[in-house]
DNA sequence: GCTTGTCGTTGACGAGGATCAAAAACTTTG
DNA sequence: CAAAGTTTTTGATCCTCGTCAACGACAAGC
């Protein structure tokens, strides 16, 4: 009962694509003459587009698509063109840098109301797979690029997600270089609960769309590391694994040990 | 001779200020009439300045001023009040997180050109210390944030330097997440290596004004181990260490094991 | 010139996490 | 539902790097 309780939580986070869906690579879902449908986008108060204006508002749903991904699909690659950028609107894609000899580094998971090509490159500097099913709000690169010179706020918007971004990245660096395996996975699992609770509310159950091999390459461990801590922390009754996720029972402990 | 080489070609890399700064927290140097010498900055074309028309340049000038501080001098705290932001124009800096038990993680080091604050957080999310002397052309955060609001190609500037800030705090994600301690310490002096051809030109002399720990607390390695890697570098005749830095000699070899 | 403090180096030793191997649990496919 | 592939878990062993300790080099201050 519990899992199946906990199944459908974690399917009513990332929503289900209808499986047509799965079989495309992508299907574009524009309505002729609308662009897009930001009234109903249920992300509309976490994404850029919460700080604009109505008009500017418009501006941009001219120039934008959403576009679904079935899980597994990758979004894009490191090192491709980069003709478009995306605001995410439901699921979660992990985003990987691969070094020449097959090590890779998950650099981070995106999540509803993410930006993705913040920097505005004109290449990819890491690689974008859906987790989950995902679908995104896209614009062409060049025309969000001239819209943010027309749009002032829109731009200060960019810049404070970058800053955010920066910092987060900042925080991250501290985990990788200066904390224990325990640590690590802690502050992860408290990182994740945090940003979950922007978007759905705060809970103690924690989905984990991705696998424990993507969470060692985020966190600098490898995927044996990673399941041996996790089942030690659920032995300690820290945490209780369920499918697709945790369930947070100590929350104190796990914030000492992830304390900043 | 050499050494003595060595040490002119790094104060002329960092400059010396007069004594007298030295014995000063912080030396203001504003001429009455002109806040800044923007036209005699040495780093004019490396810094966000260089993004301005000469009316916004006038702007900008008169809400900074420039101010020296010596080496060891700490120039903000985590955690405290960010009333400015700065444009480092020459010396270099140690930015650094510190965990609660006394843990340390470096985040970066500044170098001129660099911008501090561009987070435009009201409060600092790290230390900064100052390695060498150093200027620093600084700003009311309340101010420049105001004046990016009115000139969008400022914003601009600001947000491609965050930009690329994010993508090498990426880097260096990967860099302590996947790296063995060889790998880390040759991207950090290929890193130093590039940083610096930016100012002075491609150069095999890499000058090092932070300490072995500092490098150890950048890199996720302990002092010891910084310290051995280097010998053990040195040994095998791909870097000779010089008094305040290296010197490269096999930068294909330190490039192959810096490789992304 | 001697002391004191900081920094860098070297050695001996041990532990945390990686590696290797294999089985168990779960998913997907035919 | 059986088969094949993936993901997770567990155990045994190894090794890189951290820890502890000591010493040498150098600079600043008395």
């Amino acid at each position: 009962m519990e899992s199946l309780a906990e199944k459908a939580l974690f399917d009513t986070v990332f929503g289900r694509l209808e499986t047509s869906a799965k079989t495309m690579a992508c299907s574009q879902k524009a309505a002729p003459g609308l662009a897009l449908e930001c009234n109903e986008c249920e992300i509309k108060g976490l994404s850029v587009c919460d700080s604009l204006e109505p008009e500017e508002f418009e501006l941009l749903e001219q120039i934008g698509r959403t576009l679904a991904f079935p899980a597994k699909a990758t979004l894009f690659e490191q090192g491709r063109d980069a003709p478009f950028v995306s605001n995410i609107t439901s699921g979660a894609l992990r985003l990987s840098k691969l070094l020449p000899d097959g090590r890779r580094q998950v650099v981070g998971f995106a999540l509803p109301g993410d930006f993705l090509g913040l920097a505005l490159d004109p290449t990819h500097m890491f690689t974008a797979d859906a987790l989950t099913p995902v679908k995104v709000c896209q614009f062409s690169r060049l025309g969000f690029s001239d819209l943010l010179d027309k749009k002032p706020r829109l731009m200060r918007a960019m810049l404070n997600m970058a800053a955010h971004e920066l910092t987060l990245a900042q925080d991250q660096m501290v985990v990788l270089g200066r904390r224990t395996a325990e640590e690590k996975i802690a502050s992860f699992l408290i990182g994740m609960r945090n940003r979950y609770a922007r978007i759905h509310g705060a809970s103690v159950h924690v989905p984990l769309p991705m696998t424990r091999l993507d969470i060692g390459d985020y966190l600098g461990l490898t995927v044996e590391t990673v399941s041996r801590m996790m089942t030690r922390m659920a032995r300690e009754k820290v945490i209780v694994i369920v499918p697709d996720g945790v369930r947070l029972l100590d929350v104190p402990r796990l914030e000492q040990l992830a304390e900043m």
